[in-house]
DNA sequence: TTGTAAATGTAACAAATGTTACAGATTAAG
DNA sequence: CTTAATCTGTAACATTTGTTACATTTACAA
């Protein structure tokens, strides 16, 4: 009915016939948007679970001058906003701006709520993505809490190292990016990397990193 | 059976002898601790269910130097980690430590899952939980993510006026505790502070702040 | 009231990072 | 191979924040 959907993290582990089974027995409704079109605004409540099924939905976080911050885009299968459609605030977090058109699958909560008591393997499914974006966004405040651009080059390379073992850590990132998602100015970035170039960290060449002085390289971290 | 648990946000709406009967299909087991046991360890794989019944423990975030950097307590009755049990991850984010005696209740995964199956209001209070963790650490890094001392302030403030509405703020943090969460030091607090209001945007005394100019506050957060 | 601890104001200086601008190096497309 | 776009190195200077130290104020208990 939907196949769309069996790509989705939510209904992952379905086939179509146990999809198309458990649609016959949740109350839904697709509804199509247009280019441009708002579907919900920052601080609205979230009452309803969105499935994108067609098009590009676009986040735009506001800041108290109304002046747009930072855009996440969205493509489908994913649901929107799946943290928020629980929990003590349930409102929100953005506003939902229509990229192109296309269309969303609408399931209001009690009702999906019904879905994941049904289906285990859904209600799984779906904690496993809220879990997901709770992990993620922890990360994320490790890595912000730290506050120099030593640290938080220490912390990248040796979060590679980890994943890798070896004293060489490839690099598919340019110092463009990297600066941007340090949240640091590229020249502040690059100045950092030849001073610990300099101190015999670490060699930095376009495409990999090798460590020459790990010790020194942890104890950045140490305090 | 275990009536301290009804006060958990886990079984919250649950009478004693619902919680009793689902003890009594929910295959449990309690383990009890000593001060200074270390009950698990960073990068653990998560397979269990932990729920403090009695005793105080406390998780220490540790840093790749092997320091510990943040410490939060945890006070019964709640989950140990909840938003690690499932999720792409599921590895012990902290080194957990029991502060006093006491015992926690454990349930392995698969009958946890069994139980949220089960008890679609034990569901629902999960995803509350999980939910709720997403959503506070969500509004950390929108903090975390202003640059300046200014913008923090600025951010701050509005936030406190928002929920009260006027241009009078009580404030019940003192300016090094504000520092602390800011995650600056205090001098540098102050000193910023000083700054704003001789720019005549508000006026800042022990326990309260009055806004002078409204304007003035949201353009610094406006880029 | 007085004494003490905590909180705050303040200043001089150091350190880190941002800003701006430009030159050289690298990559990818034609 | 040539060219244009992107990435990187670098420098001078401005700005922000940290560091340290001390004075002043406030709150609270004896």
């Amino acid at each position: 009915m939907y196949p769309i959907l069996l790509n989705s993290p939510l209904f992952r582990g379905l086939t179509l016939e146990e999809l198309t089974l458990l649609f016959s027995q949740v109350k839904h409704q697709i509804r199509h948007f247009r280019t441009g079109e708002l579907l919900a605004q920052a601080g609205d409540p979230v009452d309803k679970a969105i499935l994108l099924m067609e098009g590009r939905l676009q986040g735009e976080m506001v800041d108290f001058a109304g002046n747009s911050l930072k855009i996440e885009e969205l493509d489908p299968p994913q649901m929107v906003a799946a943290a928020f459609l629980y929990g003590p605030k349930s409102k929100f977090p953005v506003f939902l701006n229509a990229k192109t058109d296309g269309k969303i699958m609408i399931i209001l909560k009690k009702e999906f709520t019904d879905m994941l008591s049904l289906e285990s393997r859904v209600m799984v499914n779906y904690i496993n993505i809220v879990s997901g974006k709770a992990q993620f966004l922890s990360g994320k405040i490790t890595f912000l809490s730290l506050r120099t651009i030593k640290e938080k080059i220490a912390y990248y390379i040796l979060q590679m190292v980890k994943s890798g073992g070896n004293n060489y850590v490839a690099i598919d990132q340019t110092q463009t990016n990297l600066a941007e998602l340090f949240g640091v100015t590229r020249p502040s970035l690059s100045r950092t990397i030849q001073e610990m170039e300099k101190q015999d960290i670490f060699t930095w060449s376009r495409d990999n990193i090798v460590i020459k002085d790990l010790k020194k390289l942890n104890s950045i971290l140490g305090r």
